[in-house]
DNA sequence: CCGGCCATGTGACCACTGTCAACATGCGTG
DNA sequence: CACGCATGTTGACAGTGGTCACATGGCCGG
């Protein structure tokens, strides 16, 4: 039945299907991301994803923790190690173009109800929620790290959900970066 | 076949067919949220609802627009006309505090891949959106009152979607309102 | 007062999904 | 070399969104 050269053993399948569900996820988007659809597209039965993922859940958690570790890069990426107004600011814009770029994904990783106890995504968050907390201490050391990390991604967070939903403007990505700064500059400023 | 006093036409399908979509969601959760069961709910055959919502979206964008007048009423409720620090601080609590009271709800408004043409949606936010414009207006004369909205609508929903997630601590609301008052403190404190 | 129109509700139907259980296969190990 | 068990397959079931032709009866014109 395979398609060509295969073996009657995919080799490694939970792989190929968290591979097939970030692809569905980017092209077709997040209603298309069905067990079904991920085992047509890794070319198996469209039970045998149960062998690797206990249900759909476990399969979106695997997804979710990819997403949380691309963005990281994402975030990483957009400045070394922040330590002014500005650099946060590049860091939010970063956020926020990750959201616009793959909304799908970003969607999976918040927006479901989540399984808090999957240990990959608690895992994943912990580690977006230290690297924040590590800006916010070089950005701001007199204030109160745990409230100003929380306000902080907050912030950010809160942005990309509003533009993603398209309560801000979000025509093109220069506007976009252009609002995200001025939003964080601004409360940045607001001290009366 | 109806249970009991019953005509043939319902009366109100409409309404009845909001109402029932709102208590399953209060009751079991967002996945329940089917038409079939908005159906039986409002006791008439599970393609009744189609005569008064064109798909489950448009059902759902209904739901929606409640939770959004709902919102805007706590939101009034717990403060007339903030124009202090902690006046702001009290009605990001309320905020907070409507996502995690009716989390199934916020996640309808805010989660869903929305359907941004809806008239009703557009308005409901251009409403919040106003409000919070007015709030800022009073809190910080002197801010750029487009980007100082961005930047507080952002900051509030982004506290109610960690918190919501799980990735704050939620375990009582006194500490949520604790969390929320510093956060906001924190960051309208950190000038520097 | 009555007959018919048409909005409203019905039931059968389709494609699709998640999930399960029984069965087939063949890789790794003894 | 053979056998066990993880892996993949087949088939089935219930539930879902969505569409269709048809039934019903409230309301309006005559």
């Amino acid at each position: 039945m395979p398609t060509s050269s295969s073996t009657y053993h995919h080799g490694d399948l939970r792989a190929a299907c968290l591979q097939a569900a970030l692809e569905l996820l980017e092209e077709e988007g997040a209603s298309a991301l069905s067990l079904r659809a991920v085992a047509r597209r890794a070319g198996v039965a469209h039970s045998a994803p149960y062998r690797h993922y206990a249900d759909r859940d476990a399969l979106v958690s695997a997804v979710a923790a990819v997403g949380y570790r691309e963005l990281a890069h994402s975030l990483a990426a957009a400045h070394p190690s922040p330590s002014t107004h500005d650099d946060l600011a590049a860091v939010a814009v970063a956020y926020v173009r990750f959201a616009l770029r793959r909304p799908a994904l970003f969607r999976v990783m918040f927006a479901e109800p989540c399984d808090r106890d999957s240990p990959e995504r608690v895992a994943a968050t912990a580690a977006i929620s230290g690297y924040v907390r590590a800006i916010v201490g070089r950005c701001f050391p007199d204030a109160n790290p745990e409230a100003m990390s929380t306000a902080v991604w907050a912030l950010v967070h809160g942005l990309a959900f509003l533009h993603l939903d398209g309560k801000l403007d979000d025509s093109s990505p220069a506007v976009v970066s252009a609002g995200v700064r001025a939003a964080v500059h601004a409360v940045l400023a607001a001290s009366g």
